[in-house]
DNA sequence: CCCGTCTCGTAC
DNA sequence: GACGTACGAGACGGGT
């Protein structure tokens, strides 16, 4: 039998890293007990891990070290304990003897040195040694028979361990600290020298730090970015660097006359423990421990002890209260949930718990999957998940939530597809106002009920040690949990009424929004294919190509540069190489965009061209062929990208994690990343998509005739507009006529200048000008329009689209001239922009309706903005095209017909 | 080391 | 200053 490893703790280190990280907790009277109970909870976690293991928590003693005597002369300080911290030691060091766990604190010497000794002590014995610590320093201890875990994040490292990590083995770990220093040890190191360089130095000139400092001439040649200044750096702090060592140096030799077999953990002393976590008001801890002494017949006093805030939030552990919960959602006229979860990906989220509520301040939270060490038993999730099933399965129960569709997204996951879902509070706030940029809940606490939530940060900490919540505590957890349903209930009743104020918006919303909610959650689910294989081809392809125009870019340049940094090459293109500046950035750098590159590369510099063709050529490796593989969910083998529905201005979706409405389309490079988009065997992709949707918007709310008339005939709208502005038959237009009316035809739509078109189509301001007052007098409706919409916005405030989407202006009546006409030219835009979105919208209503009714196989995977994707079954094609086309094109009545244009393909590229 | 800002580039 | 709506990569600079 192998002999179990001896675990040894370093509880000061945990301690200053538990006060750190984990949000402060106090009792009621205000005493601090967060470290203490992050401290404790790792002990715990670590002690089921090894529970037949020897075992020591070792601590810091108080008083002077014989390092701090050897180091007298060496001046920093370290910043005096903070008052909150150390009144938590004796608290924390009672604990674990309460607990029957070994506590060495061992007079004049560290903690660190402690360990050092029995570890390598032991591992001489040819025992294994697992060291808990949070502190990188203890890598120089790691050996075959040493390892360290990071109890807190979950981490452990061996000797190959280390070297990954550090880019040093464990025999380096102290000349690699001496080199850079660490600030929280307080060890200088040497200045301007970081993690990088140091490995260089090491791992260039053996022999570690004596090796590099006998060998300094052979700094400048090692290839470490400003090398040549190094070895000059290293001599001038030679005596920072060998302190440094020595400060970084752990003693494995301390006197210490401790037994292994001396370190077994004993029993706990209950009565001890009980009256330490009445103290401390370890509400769930000791509420385990008093049941626990019930069971076994000891006679404890109650706990009255224990504060207990007055508060009607209720943490269901039992069946009684469970029923009595269900009894109460049964009878609710609306019903509040939300969920908690592991992940803020919904895809990828595993349910932790539900919170619900039915009247104001009052709101049960049932965990079913928190696991912490001490953590009372909790209702089972299938068995709490089978009861409520029917009730948000059913749509005939109304239900509130804050961004409902992660819900749904989540609880779709365990058999459970909540149906009836009729409000969800971050799109009422949406729809009241689309340009608040914050619409999460607690900003809409704050801002309507005046009311400031417990933060989840507040609970779980932040940063690398942030907790999920199943690692939250259930007296933290369960206030938390059911304040969010509370307050979405209380939220919904303060928005309503002034969605009612203004029935247009309350349609938005119901007849809109809400039921795109779970059309937007199956599509998610749905996800798209992709051919990651092709992806990774594409990957190295590029890699290749970027290698090439890197070093053709050097050439031109006379010098090696960060292609990717525009200071960098503006200072290459404008500074060494003296090309003209033709346009600045917003802040007053000489610009590298690309249509100034395209300038100077048209006026035959070569630069200027390679720089443009790397730039798209990493665009594409970097944002696409790079990203989008590791994107795939492993469980789906698909990406799921999350689209946001209250993230525009003007109503658009937006998408992210990843953005796929922004896949390129333009080039023929770009378009071989749409090949990856593929459909599974046996199915294609259909792509169907608005014909200019929004310039048939612009007939329609213009009301002008010959734009009327061009839609009406299905006329090629350019050619019609091209005819109209230069005067010619259509069929006399040539093709740079056509492109200058397509120019024109979006620039309107955008709200465009002369100075801006000019620009677009690369003709004289005065040229273009002509043009915008040839069109207006060719379609002066258009210009009546666009009139009355700019006085509108002025004299309301807001603008709307034809199903009443509301967006407000208030810069129109700025007084800065240059905010107002970007108003104004907003004014213009969301309109069109925002009724294509509500058709678009009222579109995947109707065809996720169809879908579902009519048992076709195939879904709809993709949205952007006038196009949806499907996945359909090769032999449902036709059956499919001849549903979804109709149902695009008669979401919406308009003087014009929508027309919608759908292609069939293999991948998505094809299908166009 | 983390975070926000800037610049650039992709889509409709 | 000059064309609307987004998301995101990489660089950079300030503050921790």
């Amino acid at each position: 039998m192998s002999q179990t490893p001896l675990v040894l703790v370093d509880g000061s280190s945990y301690l200053y890293r538990a006060f750190h990280a984990l949000p402060p907790l106090t009792t009621s009277s205000g005493m601090p007990t967060g470290a203490v109970k992050g401290v404790l909870n790792m002990l715990l976690a670590l002690r089921r891990q090894y529970p037949d293991s020897p075992f020591a928590v070792v601590f810091d003693a108080k008083g002077p070290t014989f390092r701090d005597e050897l180091f007298e002369h060496y001046k920093s300080h370290r910043p005096p304990m903070p008052d909150d911290l150390r009144v938590q030691i004796e608290p924390l060091h009672a604990s674990v003897r309460a607990l029957g766990l070994p506590l060495l604190c061992v007079e004049g010497v560290e903690a660190d040195d402690v360990i050092g000794t029995l570890a390598r002590q032991c591992a001489a014995l040819g025992r294994d040694v697992v060291i808990s610590t949070g502190d990188k320093d203890m890598a120089q201890l790691v050996c075959p028979h040493v390892s360290l875990v990071n109890t807190m994040t979950g981490s452990s490292l061996d000797v190959a361990g280390v070297k990954e990590k550090f880019g040093v083995g464990p025999e380096l770990i102290i000349d690699f600290l001496a080199l850079m220093g660490d600030k929280v040890d307080n060890i200088p190191g040497v200045p301007g020298v970081g993690e990088k360089t140091a490995c260089g130095l090491l791992n260039g000139i053996a022999g570690g730090l004596q090796g590099v400092y006998g060998h300094l001439e052979q700094v400048a040649g090692l290839a470490i970015r400003g090398a040549k200044s190094l070895a000059a750096k290293l001599e001038e702090h030679k005596e920072a660097a060998f302190l440094s060592y020595e400060l970084a140096t752990i003693k494995t030799d301390v006197p210490l006359n401790i037994e292994v077999d001396a370190l077994h953990p004993g029993e706990a002393d209950r009565e001890a423990l009980i009256e330490l976590y009445r103290q401390l008001e370890f509400r769930s801890w000791l509420d385990e421990l008093l049941r626990e002494a019930r069971q076994s017949g000891e006679v404890v006093a109650t706990a009255e002890a224990v504060a207990i805030p007055e508060s009607r939030y209720e943490t269901v552990l039992d069946e009684a209260r469970f029923a009595a919960w269900l009894e109460k959602l049964e009878q609710a006229e609306l019903i509040a949930f939300d969920t908690e979860t592991t992940s803020l990906d919904a895809q990828q989220a595993e349910l932790v718990g539900l919170s619900f509520a039915v009247v104001p301040h009052e709101a049960a939270y049932i965990p079913v999957a928190h696991s912490y060490m001490g953590v009372p038993e909790q209702l089972d999730r299938e068995r709490v998940l089978a009861a409520l099933k029917p009730i948000l399965e059913d749509a005939a129960r109304a239900k509130v939530g804050q961004h409902a569709k992660y819900d749904m997204n989540v609880l779709a996951h365990y058999g459970i597809e909540v149906r009836g879902v009729a409000y969800d509070t971050m799109l009422e706030s949406y729809v009241l106002d689309s340009t608040a940029t914050r619409h999460d809940m607690d900003s809409l606490a704050l801002k309507y009920l005046g009311h400031g939530t417990i933060r989840f940060e507040d609970i779980a900490g932040k940063g690398a040690k942030q907790l999920t919540f199943d690692q939250i505590a259930l007296e933290q957890a369960g206030p938390y949990a059911a304040e969010d349903a509370d307050v979405t209930l209380r939220l919904h009743q303060c928005l309503w009424p002034k969605l009612e104020e203004v029935p247009g918006l309350t349609r938005v919303l119901t007849e809109i929004e809400m039921p795109l909610v779970p059309v937007l959650a199956h599509i998610e689910r749905n996800g798209a294919l992709v051919d990651a294989k092709l992806l990774g081809e594409q990957s190295v392809e590029l890699g290749e190509k970027m290698q090439q125009l890197e070093r053709q870019a050097f050439e031109l340049a006379g010098e090696e540069f960060n292609l990717a940094s525009p200071k960098q090459l503006g200072a290459i293109l404008y500074d060494k190489l003296g090309l003209p500046i033709r346009s600045k950035t917003a802040k007053g750098q000489a610009s590298t965009a690309e249509s100034v590159l395209a300038e100077l590369a048209e006026e035959g510099y070569a630069l200027p061209q390679v720089l443009m063709d790397y730039r798209s050529v990493s665009k594409l490796k970097s944002t696409y062929t790079d990203k989008l593989p590791q994107q795939i969910n492993p469980r789906t083998g698909r990406i799921h990208t999350s689209y946001h529905q209250a993230v525009t201005a003007t109503g658009r979706l937006s998408s992210s994690d990843p953005n796929l409405q922004n896949i390129p389309i333009r080039t023929a490079e770009g378009r071989r990343i749409r090949q990856a988009f593929v459909a599974a065997p046996g199915y294609k992709l259909l792509a169907a998509d608005y014909s200019q949707i929004e310039l048939r918007i612009m007939a329609h709310l213009a009301q002008d005739e010959g734009l009327l008339h061009a839609f009406r005939n299905d006329l090629d709208v350019h050619r019609a507009t091209a005819a109209e502005v230069f005067g010619l038959a259509p069929e006399e237009v040539s093709g740079e006529q056509r492109r200058r009316a397509k120019a024109i035809n979006f620039g309107l739509i955008y709200g465009m200048s002369a100075f801006g078109l000019a620009k677009q189509i690369g003709v004289e301001r005065k040229e273009a000008q002509a043009y915008i007052d040839r069109y207006f007098a060719r379609y002066p409706g258009v210009l009546a329009y666009m009139e009355r919409t700019r006085e509108q916005a002025g004299e309301q405030g807001y603008v709307e689209t034809l199903f009443g989407r509301r967006l407000y202006l208030p810069e129109i009546r700025s007084k800065n001239g240059a905010m107002r006409k970007a108003a104004e030219r907003t004014a213009i835009n969301a309109p069109m922009q925002g009724t294509a979105a509500d058709i678009m919208k009222r579109a995947m209503v109707a065809v996720d309706a169809w879908l579902q009714e009519s048992g076709a196989d195939a879904r709809v995977i993709l949205q952007v903005h006038d196009e949806l994707v499907l996945e359909v079954r090769e032999d449902q094609i036709e059956r499919v095209r001849e549903a979804v086309c109709p149902l695009m094109s008669t979401a919406a009545e308009l003087a014009v017909p929508l027309v919608v244009e759908a292609g069939v393909g293999a991948n998505w590229d094809e299908a166009h």
